[in-house]
DNA sequence: CGCCATTGTGTTATATTATAACGTAACTGA
DNA sequence: TCAGTTACGTTATAATATAACACAATGGCG
């Protein structure tokens, strides 16, 4: 059985990224209601600060976004730690391990595990979700109890080869 | 076509480990030779605080050892990251992103990409490289270039998963 | 409302991980 | 033995992340 990836899947293709981020930004409202969560007014900025860039970021760039757009108070790091901490126990935002990076989920909500191709050159991330990675499926049926996963395949992306080429 | 994963891949399984140890360093030995590399002892050193271990271990894990092994002069982090720098390109170990850890590679040479199951339990981490990821492979046949891929797999092994009833 | 318990925020300090920069030493090849 | 290169040693500092504790906001309940 052939696996079926949607590499159209925002990053590496052109896309109304305004509407995405309102729809994603409402997604995650929604969500929060429904599990009786609270998505604070920092919570929200952080979330914002990453669906608006739609890239992958440091703790410390999202601080220094937060701290531009808020220059009444200065605000640390645990702040934005924290708000990332609560993003990604609610799947609303992932951690690119091998950048130290934070990005907005694409499809919150969803179940599958987040799989991630990087583009080193335009640093765009496609994630994708489809189905698990074949290898968590396979630990979990085999007696080992997964619980997280981390897929990220890096590289440059169709695109980036061309204009380099 | 189901693939094909050993599961008694070093790790989660007893073995004899000087004997394994042994073994790995005279293949990286070898390896380096064969590529008119310089394993030097600092190198070395490091290498073998990897094998002797088989767990993942931090860089600052390494350097506290490498300090208690030579109490006779003070070693600072650049020289065991360049150590790290060096086993890596020459794929002797490989990083856990997920962890900021270093562990040695169980089967150096192989051109598959390393894939891990990680016990947050034991701590031990079995290393897979049966075949590439899928994701590499569909990934480079779609037009993306690939040239690192990070699989870490995280959870409770079997063994663990007895004992805590 | 007034109270308590819980959760989230703000603040300070510090821990952990990693690299820049630059000089010296060791090795390599001619 | 000399020049070119690679590796090492050293100091300082950057980048990433968390501990600990006080205060504020929220939500339930009598
Ligand atoms: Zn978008
Ligand atoms: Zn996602
Ligand atoms: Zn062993
Ligand atoms: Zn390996």
């Amino acid at each position: 059985m052939a696996r079926k990836t949607n590499f159209a899947d925002i990053a590496f293709r052109k896309h109304d990224h305004g509407r995405c981020q309102r729809q994603l930004l409402s997604e995650a409202k929604q969500l929060c209601e429904t599990r009786k969560l609270r998505l604070t007014s920092r919570r929200r900025q952080v979330l914002e600060i990453l669906l608006a860039s739609h890239q992958p970021m440091g703790a410390y760039d999202i601080l220094a976004e937060l701290n531009r757009v808020n220059p009444s108070v200065i605000i640390a790091p645990p702040i934005v730690y924290r708000a990332l901490e609560f993003l990604m126990s609610e799947g609303l935002i992932h951690r690119i391990e091998s950048r130290n990076a934070f990005i907005s989920c694409v499809h919150p909500g969803h179940q599958c595990a987040a799989q991630f191709l990087i583009c080193r050159d335009c640093e765009q991330v496609a994630e994708l979700e489809d189905s698990d990675p074949p290898l968590l499926v396979e630990a979990n049926n085999l007696g080992f109890a997964v619980d997280h996963s981390v897929v990220e395949i890096t590289g440059i992306c169709a695109q980036c080869q061309k204009h380099a080429g």
